[in-house]
RNA sequence: GGCCCGUUGGUCAAGAGGUUAAGACGACGCCCUUUCACGGCGUAAUCAUGGGUUCAAUUCCCGUACGGGUCACCA
């Protein structure tokens, strides 16, 4: 890859809906590779499709930037030296330049209705015409003839003239360089009949005007790159460094899409996945890193970032590999970190305030894979949920509920007496009195976190959530675990 | 169908003309352990296929199969 002059990047989205996890994806990657040379990330939106503008989807765009920290250094919002950034407001320039390809010999008018194309359509493909293509009907139209029409106010739109014969070869980083025949490029259409340039033809226009040096886009260009290059060609203009990456699938035929319900980037937000995790997982989703660490910030994605690791053939997402990246990174936080993103979570299920939250939420980070595990793990707080005498048993501790009733009456008293109520507290009592009983730490251990939750699985053992509940809360469930066996 | 691209364990993947073909997730087993988890150790599991080139090919070349992309006045 070439990184002799400045590196521009751009994300273009166009703003037709929810931000798709291969998109981001893209948005990450042209991000880091600007970032990882000092250049420029811009951001770009391509609104030349009134049709699927949906509204507020521009403003979904900048929110979920930002909340990666895919921080843009030019955009609509923030401006810069070659704005508008927004497409629909430079339509004169589209037009300037569709018309010079024109005196150039490179584009032409074309008045064929849309029934003209919809039924040279039909024909071809009842004609199972292997490349389907426009007709070039009116590719030489006579000068008079256009201008007839022209003055008519005939709609119409301009199209790219192809060459008819020869191969035209464009340069990936990746792929290296595609040669193509010029006899299957169509003439496509490059300002529309309402106006608007296409995203093909935009995209040269402002990539160019932009002086954007790297383009990072999804694999579905990779077959119109040749046409791109040709439009460089007939305007002289540098052609950017071409970086396309392959899609993100959901299985080995399948991309990901919205019916999976987990492609969209807010999708997993929900499903309390934490924003860096996600991002790291994506970027290795297609990008292998250099050496064996894989948890990466994004600040350690772009020093860790090298254009060779990216991938040429499509990966499949696994959203257990997810997980266990998501676990990763909040065990990695501070505990004061992993509070403040755990609170909210706890507070679903758990409205007590008496609990001593710093021992819930030390138990709760080792083990929380997901952020919306959390209030099912801490339901039990606030109220004891019914559970069967089986929980007592376990085979390997050699505990039933017998033990467990003798356990808890040794208990009782023990912890009663523990005067100043903190984890170090209670431990020390706990095994002073399994000392002076010569049992097994399990034997005590086991039915107190039964007796205290009324689970199979919870956040920590019995002294952890003796400490979490409270005193009184620990002593009131001891006696009603202890009345219950008895029962 | 034409054209383009790809193919290393279940998944993400490293890798080089000669390696015991990394590592991670997952699975399984063991250890540790006041449960689960965490941690530690270990096991199983991969070069799509045929033919070249070569002393040697999973690595280079060609074909085949399979998969993906594309063929709009959508992006």
């Amino acid at each position: 890859m070439d990184v002799s002059k400045r590196i521009r990047t751009r994300f273009a989205p166009s703003p037709t809906g929810f931000m798709h996890i291969g998109n981001l994806r893209t948005a990450i990657y042209t991000y880091i590779i600007a970032k990882k040379y000092g250049g420029d990330f811009v951001l770009r939106i391509e609104d030349t499709d009134q049709e699927r503008y949906v509204e507020g989807a521009v403003e979904k765009i900048y929110d979920t930037l930002r909340v990666c920290g895919l921080d843009w250094d030019e955009g609509p919002d923030v401006g810069g030296p070659v704005g508008p950034y927004i497409q629909s407001e430079r339509m004169g320039t589209y037009k300037e330049y569709a018309l010079k390809l024109i005196e150039s010999g490179h584009a032409y008018y074309c008045f064929c209705t849309k029934e003209r194309i919809d039924a040279l359509h039909k024909e071809q493909q009842e004609a199972k015409v292997s490349n389907m293509m426009y007709d070039r009907h009116c590719r030489e139209l006579p000068e008079d003839e256009v201008k007839r029409l022209l003055d008519a106010g005939t709609p119409y739109v301009i199209r790219q003239k192809m060459p008819l014969e020869g191969s035209t070869t464009f340069h990936d980083v990746l792929y290296g360089d595609i040669t193509v025949e010029n006899t299957i490029l169509d003439d496509q259409v490059l300002i529309k009949a309402d106006g608007m340039p296409t995203y093909n033809f935009a995209n040269v226009i402002d990539d160019h005007l932009m002086g954007i040096t790297h383009v990072v886009r999804g694999n579905e260009y990779l077959s119109s790159a040749p046409k791109y290059n040709l439009l460089y060609e007939a305007f002289g203009w540098e052609v950017p460094q071409y970086i396309h990456v392959e899609h993100i699938m959901r299985d080995a035929q399948h991309k990901l899409s919205k019916r999976d319900g987990d492609a969209y980037f807010g999708d997993f937000v929900e499903k309390g996945f934490y924003v860096p995790a996600i991002i790291n997982y994506i970027a290795l989703l297609g990008w292998a890193p250099k050496g064996e660490n894989e948890i990466f910030s994004l600040s350690e994605l772009v020093e860790e970032f090298d254009i060779s690791g990216l991938s040429k053939s499509p990966a499949v997402f696994d959203p257990l590999k997810m997980k266990a990246i998501n676990a990763e990174h909040l065990r990695r936080l501070s505990h004061e970190e992993f509070k403040a993103l755990a609170m909210p979570y706890i507070r679903q299920t758990c409205k007590r305030e008496d609990i001593d939250a710093d021992v819930l939420v030390k138990t709760l980070q080792p083990r929380t894979e997901l952020l919306t595990d959390i209030p099912e793990k801490v339901d039990f707080i606030d109220k004891m949920p019914e559970y069967s005498d089986e929980l007592y048993f376990n085979k390997k501790m050699k505990t039933n509920a017998e033990t467990g009733l003798e356990a808890l009456k040794m208990l009782l008293p023990v912890l009663e007496a523990v005067s100043d109520w903190n984890e170090e507290s209670i431990h020390a009592a706990a095994f002073a009195e399994i000392e002076k009983q010569g049992v097994k730490n399990g034997f005590m251990l086991w039915p107190l976190r039964v007796a205290l939750s009324g689970k199979a699985l919870t956040p920590g053992g019995g002294i952890e959530l003796a400490a979490v509940l409270g005193k009184d809360v620990t002593i009131e469930r001891i006696k009603s675990a202890i009345a219950k066996l008895e029962g």
